[in-house]
RNA sequence: GCCCCCAUCGUCUAGGGGACCAGGACGUGGGCCUUUCAAGCCCAAGACCGGAGUUCGAAUCUCCGUGGGGGCACCA
């Protein structure tokens, strides 16, 4: 390929569902090494497959990228000028292509119908040339005349092709192994194979950073570009993301295991929904498969635009680790100002029905920032806060620590307690209830765990003596009085 | 079955012939801190798939096994 023009990637996807984290990585890979070099990102959409057409999907894949933070120059939204990058718009100019290739002799004209082909798939490993030595001007007759037909590529049948891969070296496959592929299907639509290559040289695309499943049909897309006598992208591909436990690809089905209550998902709408920042996400995703070196693993989008390198990406496969998303989501929640992550909670929970006071929420956010995972985790850390009612079961006060008339004592000390302080604040509340502790000669947690419990309806809660002045005095008053009768009537 | 790719802790990885009784991160176990739960800090366990070469010397190079993965369509 010519070194001295701009560096042009592309990322390719075929509108056949919705964007996971296999494919948003090869976006990602795409994207960085066109911003590293200063060079060009394409989206280019291959529906030449009318069958698996997902009707959404396109716009789907829009958003979910752009969420991430992976833009690109030229594409269906946009236009640029190698206009138009919907595949299915190109498909006059695929067919000239696949006649030029028959003109030379490079390809030809196939009449065998499914029927035939299926029934010979059984007795030879691919097509057996059954078109093949036909002639050329008959060919031609029969396709004038409407007849029923694809266009097949002329492979050579001895001698071997080798493709130079930029993270495997040289690949080398025999001819003989390469059956006479469909270049152009009956439909009226070109394969991928075809599709790709011509859109890829006429968008002056440099680098092509795929997905392994590529790797085998390499030799054909290398033939291909030969026969037309155009010169080779550098080839670069991204090895296959396997499911958790390293076994086997991983895929659809994975997400569809998924229970209820399971955040993780290997689609990015999904995480969106979830409560997944995206530049989590996009942390987690570089990492699998590519390393700067052993020192560094924290990165921000705009990091990664600035060190990211093609000759550090690891050819072997590696597993989705979903406990590693969670850990680069905390993080980074940890980074996020209060008010950034109170922005980013608040549409959870008024999908759970919360419309929270922005001055209190605010408030709660730093009692729940290094508590919560993703954004949605701050809904049953705050509902309590907002809901009215709380149910609280008797039988929770009492454990083995502490009895029924214990607790009881404990709820009646503290309401004194806190009725008698003159301002209903943190501090106030702590230094009070640390002296009732020591005076009643209790642990602080003793003393404590009841008013959680009375307070917040739950075992666990954020750090009590905030959660209390925040509620306020009134509700504080009132769920503990609340709970002492609910102890007394056992 | 045929073709292709890959091979370091459970997982992601560093490593490019001596700097490696193999380093980091997640996870796991333990501890500290502590009002619960977290977060944070500290400690620990944990790997070069096997066998032949090449070499004074191999995790690193070569070959053969083995294992894993991907692909074999008028899908992409």
């Amino acid at each position: 390929m010519n070194t001295s023009s701009p560096i042009r990637v592309r990322f390719a996807p075929s509108p056949t569902g919705y964007l996971h984290i296999g494919g948003a990585r090869t976006a990602l890979y795409n994207y960085l090494f066109a911003k590293i070099n200063g060079g060009s990102m394409v989206l280019r959409i291959e529906d030449t497959d009318r069958k698996r057409y997902v009707e959404d999907s396109e716009k789907q894949l829009i958003k979910d990228l752009k969420w991430l933070g992976i833009s690109w120059d030229e594409g269906p939204d946009v236009g640029g000028k190698y206009s138009p990058y919907t595949q299915s718009e190109r498909t006059k100019l695929h067919r000239n292509y696949a006649e030029k290739l028959v003109s030379i002799d490079k390809a030809y004209y196939c009449f065998c119908d499914k029927e035939r082909l299926q029934s010979i798939r059984s007795k030879h490993k691919g097509y057996d040339g059954h078109c093949r030595d036909i002639d050329t001007n008959k060919a031609l007759e029969r396709v004038i005349s409407g007849e029923e037909h694809t266009i097949r590529f002329r492979s050579p049948k001895q001698g071997t092709t080798t493709v130079d891969d930029l993270i495997r070296k040289n690949i080398t496959v025999k001819n003989k192994q390469m059956e006479d592929f469909v270049l152009f299907k009956a439909d009226g639509f070109p394969v991928y194979h075809l599709a790709a290559m011509v859109d890829d040289h006429l968008m002056g695309i440099t680098h092509v950073i795929r997905g392994e499943e590529w790797l085998s049909s390499i030799a054909k897309h290398a033939l291909i570009i030969r026969a037309f006598g155009w010169s080779e992208p550098i080839w670069c591909h991204l090895s296959v993301l396997t499911q958790p436990d390293g076994k086997g690809k991983m895929s659809k089905r994975d997400a569809k295991t998924k229970e209820p209550g399971n955040k993780h998902s290997i689609f990015i709408n999904d995480l969106n929904n979830k409560g997944y920042h995206p530049e989590a996400i996009t942390n987690w995703m570089a990492l699998m498969g590519w390393s700067l070196d052993d020192k560094q693993e924290d990165f921000k989008l705009v990091d990664l635009e600035k060190v990211f390198n093609l000759d550090r990406i690891n050819p072997s496969p590696a597993a989705v680790n979903f406990s590693k998303l969670d850990y680069f989501q905390g993080k980074h929640v940890r980074q996020m100002s209060n008010s950034e992550v109170a922005s980013s909670v608040q549409p959870f929970l008024m999908k759970a029905g919360i419309v929270p006071d922005q001055e209190m929420l605010l408030s709660l956010v730093p009692l729940i920032k290094n508590r919560i995972v993703t954004f949605e985790d701050s809904v049953e850390w705050l509902s309590f806060f907002f809901t009215k009612e709380i149910q609280i079961s008797p039988s929770e006060f009492i454990n083995k620590k502490t009895t029924k008339e214990e607790t009881l004592v404990i709820l009646q000390k503290v309401q004194l307690t806190l009725e008698q302080l003159p301002t209903f604040d943190h501090e106030g509340i702590e230094s009070e209830l640390r002296l009732l502790a020591e005076k009643m000669n209790l642990k602080l947690g003793q003393l404590l765990n009841p008013v959680r419990l009375a307070t917040s309806g739950q075992k666990v809660s954020p750090p009590l003596f905030e959660t209390l002045e925040i509620l306020g005095e009134n509700l504080v008053h009132s769920r503990i009085e609340k709970a002492i009768k609910l102890l007394e009537n056992i």
